[in-house]
RNA sequence: GCGUCCGUAGCUCAGUCGGAUAGAGCAACGGCCUUCUAAGCCGUGGGUCGCAGGUUCGAAUCCUGCCGGACGCGCCA
């Protein structure tokens, strides 16, 4: 078993409390705020002494005297009011280094196979092609579909389609309109419907925002887009037909764009696929009297425990008898439970869904579904323009998600122009240069802000390839490459980790943090952590390569030492990024 | 009106289950390329942590009130 120094030293301090009649938990050891001070401090005696454990500077010092034999502590000291501050003994660094680097997942993998997590994200709608609006989501909910599986845990993703809700009706209707003579919409065709879908994906984003903004002022159409809905979801077979040229024609399209940024899903189901489940749990609701009748429509009532109405309620069925996607998310939910068998489900969507889904899981509560399962609306905030709104393109239109990617990869390739790198390099590389330091600044730039946040993400921001920042990470990775080909080239490789020098010290610290950077993007869903991880790394390792010249030492040990930490940082570099879904380069 | 979230350097953001002197990037200024990739490194300046109370040996962090901003609020998703 692998474990961390701050695990170590805990158990040590803890043990040390104990003796004291102190309760082992005081022993909680973390990193030193002030590396001058410290490698690690223990601020236990000063909580002990809250507790009543008498003079915080006295309890520390009789805890440092009682603690047992070992060979991690080199120096100790108590200063006032009662903090323990530690430095470790450099040969125990080393060595711990050395264990953790043999290991694929630096010691953070547990055993957690048996706990399924499935992650709802993209959530991308039928006939809209992808804009800014869902990179967020896919960018986030991929990075956390790949944590979760390096830590463990047994992992199914879904791009929930929005494919069964009022927009279906307005893209029928909208066809009518368009093609009235299409059998589809021959109520009497008893026939076989065409394999070859009656539009393509331009059609759909053509009628779709005209009929969405026609609904919104012209009641009418409003109302026939409803009954046509309502038909679809009855069964009406042309219509059902129709409805599946749509979702295919739409996902083709869709693979492409989540191609285009490495972003896949294991399952691509929708909306639609919880309609089968739809009357159990209408029937479940009503047998449990939860569902009651109002205004005409099938509610769920969200009240408190004083049966105090605390937020609108849940609608099941509408007073014209469709169901809504709360309905369907209630369904959705069940299905990954009774079916999937689901332990935890992740919601990476949009944070002003919030009152929704605390509508969705209120009622799941009352099913009784939190005894079987854990469900989390893992929200984030809105990406806004400059001016504090949500982002447009300077026309004010909404911008594509395609047309984002491409300036992205305009601008790498200025880049890559203006710099003296590259100039040996064919088309091909500095086209795929270009594309991965595109992705990777638009991921990273994601990324790094904490996911519950509104962030600002201007034009500039897709230019931005200095400071922190996805191609310094690439650009990082490619250097230390580069130094182990030389190497090689030259005969010398990665051997022993020798005692840690000063120069490699916050190097080897930095690497030894990763699981518990790891282990609170776990914990929080918040990649932001991992994030911060790497930068620091590589950073690190920066400062660390340009004091000391690695290919030029001398002796042949020491340089085999100084490839080998070289190596290790490589290697959690990659694996780092590969989590946050960012391709390396081997040179650029 | 009710509810949720946010307010930290000129700008963009970390840090928030209480710890020592609040960090990073950008921008500004000053150094470093005949030396392993300068998309880099080293350094300087820059802060009433929205405001006011409270709890504490100790508060950006916890509690209360206020101010400012964003978002959401029965038959769209």
């Amino acid at each position: 078993m692998l474990t961390t120094i701050e695990h170590d030293l805990s158990q040590l301090f803890g043990q040390a409390f104990a003796d004291n009649d102190l309760s082992f938990d005081f022993g909680a050891t973390v990193r030193c705020t002030r590396p001058e001070l410290g490698d690690f401090q223990c601020n236990g005696a000063m909580a002990a002494a809250k507790q009543g454990a008498g003079n915080p500077f006295v309890a520390a010092e009789k805890v440092v005297a009682s603690l047992a034999d070992n060979d991690i502590i080199k120096n100790i000291e108590v200063v006032r009011p009662g903090f323990i501050n530690i430095f470790v003994n450099e040969e125990y660094l080393a060595n711990k280094l050395t264990t953790f680097s043999k290991d694929k997942t630096f010691g953070s993998a547990e055993d957690l196979s048996s706990t399924k997590v499935m992650i709802d994200f993209g959530g991308p709608n039928v006939a809209k092609s992808m804009h800014v609006g869902h990179l967020r989501t896919a960018i986030i909910g991929d990075s956390l579909q790949r944590i979760f599986r390096f830590k463990g845990y047994e992992v199914v993703s879904d791009a929930h389609l929005g494919d069964w809700g009022t927009q279906m009706g307005m893209l029928i209707e909208g066809l009518k309109k368009r093609q009235p003579d299409l059998l589809y919409f021959d109520e009497n065709f008893e026939g076989e419907y065409p394999k070859e879908s009656p539009v393509t994906i331009q059609d759909l984003e053509t009628i779709y925002p005209e009929e969405s903004g026609l609904c919104k002022t012209d009641e009418e159409a409003a109302e026939k887009a409803r009954q046509a809905t309502l038909e679809l979801q009855n069964g009406r077979p042309g219509y059902r037909a129709l409805w599946k040229h749509f979702v295919e024609v739409s996902i083709a399209t869709l693979k492409r764009d989540y191609g285009e940024l490495g972003v896949t899903f294991d399952l691509w189901k929708g909306e639609s696929d919880a309609d089968p489940f739809i009357p159990l749990v209408l029937k479940e609701l009503e047998e449990k009297n939860i569902s009651v009748k109002d205004q005409g429509a099938l509610i769920v009532p969200i009240t408190d425990e004083e049966g105090e109405k605390v937020m609108p309620p849940l609608i099941l069925r509408k007073s014209d008898g469709a169901v809504m996607y709360g309905t369907t998310d209630i369904a959705t939910l069940y299905e990954r439970i009774h079916e999937d068998k689901a332990d935890i489900v992740l919601y990476v969507v949009d944070g002003r869904q919030q009152q929704h889904f605390k509508q969705v899981f209120a009622t799941a509560d009352l099913m009784g579904m939190d005894k079987v399962c854990t469900y989390e609306h893992t929200y984030f905030g809105t990406v806004n323009g400059k001016d504090g709104k949500p982002f447009k393109t300077r026309s004010g239109g909404v911008m594509k998600l395609h047309d984002l990617i491409q300036m992205a990869k305009d601008e790498a390739r200025k880049k890559l122009a203006e710099s003296n790198f590259g100039v040996d390099f064919d088309e091909a590389e500095k086209e795929e240069i270009a594309h991965k330091v595109a992705i990777s600044t638009l991921k990273f730039a994601d990324l790094r802000n904490f996911r519950i946040k509104d962030y600002i993400f201007d034009l500039e921001k897709f230019s931005e390839f200095e400071g922190k920042t996805g191609p310094y990470l690439l650009m990082q990775v490619a250097r230390i490459k580069s130094i182990l080909r030389k190497a090689k080239e030259i005969g010398a490789e990665p051997g022993e980790l020798l005692e840690t020098s000063d120069n490699e010290r916050a190097l080897t610290f930095k690497l030894l943090e990763f699981n518990s950077a790891l282990n609170k993007t776990v914990e929080k869903r918040a990649p932001h952590f991992l994030c911060e991880h790497l930068y620091n790394l590589a950073q690190e390792f920066s400062s660390f390569y340009q004091k000391q010249h690695i290919l030029k030492e001398a002796d042949s040990a020491k340089r085999a030492s100084l490839l080998k930490l070289s190596s290790i940082c490589l290697n959690q570099l990659e694996v780092g990024l590969e989590l946050l879904g960012i391709e390396t380069l081997e040179r650029m």
